[in-house]
DNA sequence: TAGTTAGTTAACAATTTGATAATGTAAACC
DNA sequence: GGTTTACATTATCAAATTGTTAACTAACTA
């Protein structure tokens, strides 16, 4: 996310805000604040924050309210609801999550505990962080969850072992991979495979390619450079 | 998700196991249990779960040095880790989070609210955005609230599998899914069918269609390119 | 119960890929 | 200047992968 994370925080006890606030702003995170529900839902539909958290005492409207009315809206679909209460009953707490909310937590809260469980959520919502996986380099462009590299707007198609190789390579720019590394990464150490064979998938790909974005590193190995 | 959701409990307590399980059992899921810190290591392999209910203190390894292995280990990118601990001190709660736990909580449990957290988290897991259940690529349309593709305004009629096949690929759009992921995403984990199989099914949605909307990535799998 | 449909498998054809060998080339070394 | 060394190139062939067709089975339907 290129953009700072926004939180909301909605309670109606001013010093839990501020304490909160205070360690969510060290932490580079956005924060709005909200002393009732009502607030909360205004503040939740102009700022439009990734997670909000709601104390379930409230004025006006109570954190339960507030959370079942974001949950009827589509557009808070991803947002992430943290719930806190004074209250530790079983009763509440499942009710919390039931209506929709993402953590139930009770009070007394640590602010460290708090943020670190926000940041567990937010880590399980990226689930493409780790399928994403596209390297750029100038014009080039190789995105290995769709298998294929952009070259200047052109796409190439590389054979398997060929595209392997070159993500390798360009995962690590500049970085010079010895044979032995080149074949054990992209070959696998069971397989029996001559010197050569790098050669040939090295001159394929920089004829795909059209342009010589692999270094040859005489008596080392090869390198992407570009 | 077509097959039972997996959990597997780790806990050296057994009055611990058997009431979770008990709990999880009657909702449906499928559990596995494990005993100490080894056991849930090579029961998360072998039964591949999709969430781990990991007790902190175990015999042989810790909860945490379980949890650490399991996040450097690809395969459980995607798995629930849920820490149980006897101890409530922020130190360990903070540590668990962050050694990539998704949930942390403290003993004693109320099995409902430990059923209701898990609930919470694999509801997050459900893709919200991607729940569309029309699928429009130019003249394609996919719907599969209807289980018909509609393409230039003729419809097409395919079959259970065919559509699943053509649903999966098509949510996204020039992701290259790998022979497995069909398999596990269209037939199952348990399921096992030949290669061949998907080949068939491609061809009869190609035929079917008349267009080449899956396109054939040689020694990595099929994606949908229209 | 015969006919239909979906799903799967098997067999074979078509295609692509990968590895190797043979040869060419350029720099390094003596 | 000849020799050696290392890498590049080309051509070829075997192996792996996928496409296609046909046939079989199970479930459903009339």
């Amino acid at each position: 996310m290129e953009a700072p994370i926004k939180i909301l925080i909605a309670d109606d006890e001013p010093d839990i805000i501020e304490i909160i606030s205070f360690h969510l702003n060290k932490l580079g995170y956005e924060v709005a604040t909200a002393k009732d529900g009502s607030e909360a839902i205004e503040k939740a539909n102009s700022f439009a924050p990734d997670c909000i958290i709601l104390d379930v005492m409230m004025p006006k409207r109570t954190g339960f309210e507030v959370c079942e009315y974001l949950r009827s809206q589509k557009q808070f679909d991803k947002t992430l609801i943290v719930l806190l209460t004074a209250l530790n009953d079983e009763a509440s707490h499942i009710k919390g999550l039931e209506l929709g909310g993402d953590d139930f937590i009770s009070k007394p809260i640590s602010p460290k505990v708090l943020v670190s469980r926000i940041t567990a959520l937010f880590r399980r919502l990226q689930p493409t962080e780790s399928d994403k996986k596209i390297i750029t380099a100038g014009d080039l462009m190789i995105d290995i969850s769709q298998y294929k590299t952009v070259l200047k707007g052109v796409t190439h198609v590389l054979a398997k072992k060929e595209f392997e190789l070159l993500y390798l390579l360009a995962a690590q720019p500049g970085r010079v991979f010895l044979r032995g590394e080149i074949l054990s990464q992209v070959w696998g150490n069971d397989v029996i495979v001559g010197d050569r064979t790098i050669d040939v998938h090295v001159r394929k790909i920089r004829a795909k390619l059209g342009i010589d974005c692999i270094t040859t590193v005489k008596g080392v190995g090869y390198k992407f450079d570009y």
